[in-house]
DNA sequence: CGACATGTTGAAGGGGATCAATGGTGGTGG
DNA sequence: CCACCACCATTGATCCCCTTCAACATGTCG
C-alpha cells in the first residue's frame, strides 16, 4: 500500500469543482493510502452483488457500470473516465448493485473504505463533498432514463456525445473538439439500449457533425450536436462558479 | 412552523431500515422544523433550474420526478411515496436538475435545509443516513436505465409493479397483494418510456397476474409477476437485517 | 347532467431489431 | 515480417414491436 498523491490530485480536483475543501481536507484525501490495479479489457472488477472494502478510483481508461436483463442482454448506467471514482455509493452501501466493467485497458486506484471513512468522519466537509458528487452521479443516471425512455436513437447518441465531451474537459466547451475515447460502437449500444448495427448507421447520420474512429471522438460542429441531442450541461454541475459552490460543514 | 413528529416518523422509519441511528439522532429528525403542504394533482411544486432552501417529504400521494425531451415528451425518472424524501439530494445540490409533480393529490412536509444541514453537522451519522438514501436512489435509477433500456414492454412494466408493491411493503413479500395506488395508464406509460396506449395493451396482457383499477394495484400472482419483471429486490436495499446495517460515524 | 380526464379498441405505419454476411484492422506469434 | 486470428465495423434484407392517429366508452366530479 503506497501513497497515490499524483493519481488522487485528479479526483480531489473533481471534488473542489463542486465542493469547497479547505487544506487540511485536501491534504487528507491527497493522503489516502492507496493501491494501484491494472484491469484488462472486458474483465469485471466488481461482480454483481459482491460486497467490496474498498473504492475504485479510474486514473486511466473507461469504466462501465453494468446492469442486465434476463436474456443476457447488458445495459450500461454509467460510464466513469480517469478521475471518477466508479462506485463512490460503495462507501455507505459496499453491496454492488451493479457490475463493474473496464470497457478499454484500464488503471484503478483501489482507496479502502476504512480509510475513507476515516477522512469523511474526521472532516465532515469531505463526507458532504463525497455525497454530493453521488447526488451528480444520481443526476446524470435520470437524464439517463430520460435519454433512453423518451428520445430517439439518433437524439440518444448525440446525447451521450455531448455529455461524454462535456465530462472530458471540465470547462464549458461551445466548439469543435478531438480527444481520445477508446470505446466501440457495441459500447455505445450498451450504453443507449441500441444494437450495434443501429449505432453504426446512427453514428453514420452524423457524419461532418461528429465521429468516433481510431479510438477517438471528432465533434466537428458542437452546436449541431448539442441541437440533435437536445443537451444542457447542467445536470453535469462542471462550471460552477467558486462563489456558488455550497458547503454545509463549518471551516474545520 | 410547526413539528412534524408524526410524519417525520415515516421518514427516520425509512432511514433506519437501512442505518444505525441512536436514540438522539433519531430525535434530532423528529424534533425537525416542519412545514405541511397540499399539492393538488398534475402540479408542479419544484420546476426545473429551481434552486430550493428545503426538502419535500412525501406523507401522502405520489410524486413523479420528471425529465422531458424537446418534443414536450415527458419521462418520470422517479416515483416517490409516503416515507420518501423526494429531493434529498437537494441538500447538497439545491439546484434541481428535474421537476418534481404531484401525480395524485398529495400532502407534503417541507423541510427547510438550514435545519436538516444543522442536523446532519451536529449528528454525522445522519449526514451518513441521508447520503445511504441517496445512495439507494441512485441504484433505483440504475435499475430504470436498465429497464427502460434493454427490457420489453411486458417486462419492464411487471418490473415497475414489482417495485412499487416492494418499496410499499417495505418487507419481503412473496406473495398476492392489493394496496392502494392512485396512478394513471399514462403515468405508467411516463414511467416506463411507453405510450398510454401500449399500457393499457400490455396491463391487459397481464390478466390473472396484475392489474390496475379502481386506484388500486392488485397482484394476483407475485412469482409470476416478478418471473416477467425478472425482478431481484436486492437493489431497494430492502430488508436489511440489523446485524447488517452499516454505520461509519462513531457513537455520538 | 355536462365536461373533462382516463380507459379502451382498431388500423396502419415506421423505427429499430434481428439475421446474416463481408470487410477492416490491430495484435500476436511463428 | 508476414500470416493468422480475434475483434470490430459495415452493409443489406426482412420482420415486428411499439407508436401514431383516431374514435369511442367509461368514469368521476363539480
Amino acid at each position: 500500500m503506497e501513497h497515490g498523491a499524483d493519481n488522487l490530485q485528479g479526483f480531489l480536483d473533481r471534488l473542489t469543482d463542486r465542493s469547497v475543501l479547505h487544506d487540511n481536507e485536501k491534504a487528507a484525501i491527497l493522503d489516502l493510502p492507496t493501491r494501484v490495479a491494472q484491469v484488462e479489457i472486458h474483465r469485471d472488477f466488481v461482480s454483481l452483488g459482491e460486497t467490496t472494502d474498498h473504492v475504485c478510483l479510474v486514473v486511466d481508461g473507461i469504466v462501465g457500470r453494468f446492469g442486465q436483463n434476463a436474456t443476457g442482454g447488458r445495459q450500461i448506467t454509467a460510464l466513469h473516465i480517469a478521475g471518477d471514482m466508479a462506485d463512490l455509493h460503495s462507501v455507505v452501501q459496499p453491496r454492488a448493485g451493479s457490475a463493474l466493467q473496464a470497457l478499454t485497458p484500464t488503471t484503478l486506484l483501489r482507496v479502502p473504505h476504512a480509510a475513507l471513512r476515516e477522512v469523511a468522519a474526521r472532516y465532515p466537509a469531505v463526507a458532504e463533498a463525497l455525497w454530493r458528487d453521488c447526488a451528480v452521479d444520481a443526476a446524470i443516471l435520470a437524464q439517463w432514463v430520460t435519454n433512453v425512455g423518451r428520445r430517439s436513437a439518433r437524439t440518444r447518441l448525440a446525447h451521450l456525445l455531448c455529455e461524454i465531451a462535456t465530462r472530458y474537459r471540465a470547462e464549458g466547451q461551445r466548439e469543435a473538439s478531438s480527444f481520445a475515447f477508446a470505446a466501440t460502437q457495441s459500447q455505445l449500444a450498451d450504453a443507449t439500449g441500441m444494437t450495434t448495427v443501429h449505432v453504426n448507421r446512427t453514428l453514420k447520420s452524423l457524419q461532418g457533425i461528429a465521429s468516433l474512429s481510431n479510438r477517438t471522438i471528432d465533434i466537428q460542429d458542437w452546436d449541431a450536436l448539442s441541437d440533435i441531442g437536445e443537451f444542457d450541461a447542467g445536470y453535469l454541475q462542471v462550471d460552477i462558479k467558486p462563489a456558488d459552490r455550497i458547503r454545509i460543514a463549518a471551516p474545520a
